[in-house]
DNA sequence: TTTGAATTTTGCAAAGTTTCAAAATAAGGC
DNA sequence: GCCTTATTTTGAAACTTTGCAAAATTCAAA
């Protein structure tokens, strides 16, 4: 059990792995992939088609989603199937358009 | 007034202010800094002992949150006080904190 | 088992980020 | 006006990210 509630002052690595998925998402060709797969599973060469980058260079952008928890893969045949792990993941960019709205 | 509701086509472009947004939140020690103005203003000498970074380094990461409209700052004498401009900031973080609790 | 299709990995170049140190700016007190 | 303090800007070095192309891998089908 961690201890909680414990304000100790906190430093830079205390905040690695948010600043992880925050750079995750600090991309916007990323930010398309996964607002493709709201929709549902894709596979590599449909997400290609859709970003207009190179296949190899999008196979990339899955794989930094992937290692931090954002998207799942599964291949089928010669395919390979991305879908969206976290049905959370919608909330944060909920958030996000709060906090763009928001003026004060 | 913008067409709303029109599901067209995505592209990159269309998330490039979504991503900037994430992008400044992408680094811990910037995490750091705007934790500790959670707890209120702060000027730039504080922020620097707290983060242990060479001051000219601290108040590049706050020009970075500044020119995403995160923090505000506000001089008082020599002094430059720095402070959240937006209070749905802290709901970015619990929405974080959930995505990396939730495990589905 | 060789071929073909889909994807990933590797190598590389260009662009961007992070950091410190030094120079520049801003504001107040003498 | 000159000096001190606080901050920002600029410049340079080290490193990371982004992207493409070519080579390697994976799998199915002929």
């Amino acid at each position: 059990m961690s201890s909680c509630s414990v304000s100790a002052p906190k430093t830079p690595a205390d905040f690695r792995s948010a600043a992880e998925v925050f750079k995750a998402l600090g991309n916007p060709n990323r930010l398309l992939l996964l607002d493709a797969l709201g929709q549902g599973e894709r596979c590599v060469a449909d997400l290609t088609s859709l970003v207009g980058l190179d296949i190899s260079t999008v196979s990339n952008h899955l794989s930094v989603l992937r290692k931090i928890g954002m998207v799942k893969d599964e291949r089928r045949g010669t395919q390979v199937f991305y879908s969206l792990r976290k049905a959370c993941l919608s909330n944060l960019f909920c958030c996000l358009d709060e906090f763009q709205a928001c003026d004060e």
